[in-house]
DNA sequence: TAGGGCATGTAATTCGTTACATGATTGC
DNA sequence: GCAATCATGTAACGAATTACATGCCCTA
């Protein structure tokens, strides 16, 4: 159901159509819950059908770009998820997998992988670092259009909370980071120590 | 796919039943992957029936324990996926979603979610230190049998990569508490700053 | 006029969860 | 005798990916 809220949530801020939506969810809110179109499209549909967001068509053409607004069935059913308790899903990491078995490869396999862990993260620290940056000199649209559609006295909250997330997702980065790093120094090391012993 | 290499790895350290691996997937390896036996004994038979394992009842009896040993194709295949590049999933995290809109929420809300946060990392830290000191105790049975499994010059590197692969989710855990408590000490003088004003 | 971005959808398949279901063995 | 644990499965459903499919509008 996670979709679900996560439009919602963006819908609380303004009212959006399945394009833009698409858009948000592979970009700035892909950072937190990526979605595809092929996935909101039946998802918009489905939560107007149960009264949670309406639509209406743009322009006079019969087909053509669909805005949804979120109800206030929709912003109850919101609210009553935002005080929920968590639940935290099983782990899956698949690299992992791959890095307890892949001690009876070449350790030049192992580096690879490794290597390719630190870019992959360093990339993702790069967008975060740059994000956080907008966020707090008040140049991110979203952040401008969410404070502006709530109450002046939340400002605070709404900027800091989202400094706060985006601050959670640099951190787990650069904790990807330092262990690849971590790891391929260790990997060295211990390589070099096996080949002394020769 | 990665429930199929999960499995295939851990039988290329020794053979086991389904409920075996059920264990196994809900504890230790579950720590990187986890999986139920609704998805391991299905799972188990397609990968017999395209020959990657085989397996023989235990017993005289017609029905009851099953175990699965890994073929040398089954090996083959497993090899051409350690070397395999790796693809990083989407990121999906419905706390931070949930974060990002608590901004109308009273700050208790807020700071309950941040403390169950830290509580829960705060529990998987704990046992990965657990684990931790089983691996570089050797009193860990798993990597003893890895370690008797496998050629004795690659020791240093069975030992190792367990290793480094927990410590990879220990620092991800300890991450997550310190963001936790960063966010609990700026919700505290954010709301202190707040009531001072009125 | 061809290619790219806008804009919306569906279908097939895979992956994962939850619930249902059964039977044997072991220890209190 | 009863409860827990061992041991194996299936069915229904939901979530997510990949591929297929269409048509508009703009601009180089």
């Amino acid at each position: 159901m996670s979709l679900r809220y996560a439009l919602l949530g963006f819908l609380t801020t303004e009212q959006a159509s399945g394009y833009r939506l698409t858009q948000e969810f592979g970009e700035s809110m892909g950072w937190f819950w990526y979605a595809s179109h092929s996935q909101i499209y039946p998802e918009l549909r489905r939560m107007e059908a149960e009264g949670l967001v309406t639509s209406e068509l743009d322009g006079d053409d019969g087909r053509g770009k669909r805005t949804y607004t979120i109800t206030d069935t929709g912003r109850g059913e919101f609210d009553r998820w935002l005080v929920e308790d968590a639940d935290y899903p099983p782990q899956r990491d698949a690299e992992r997998i791959r890095l307890v078995f892949l001690d009876q490869q070449h350790p030049d396999v192992i580096a690879k992988h490794l290597r390719a862990h630190r870019d992959h993260h360093q990339r993702l620290l790069d967008i975060y670092a740059d994000q956080l940056e907008q966020i707090r000199s008040g140049t991110f649209p979203r952040l401008r259009k969410r404070l502006a559609s709530q109450p002046p006295e939340s400002a605070e909250l709404v900027t800091g909370l989202k400094a706060l997330a985006l601050e959670g997702n640099a951190r787990r980065a650069r904790t990807e980071v330092e262990w690849a790093d971590q790891g391929l120094l260790w990997l060295t090391t211990c390589t070099t120590d096996e080949s002394r012993r020769h």
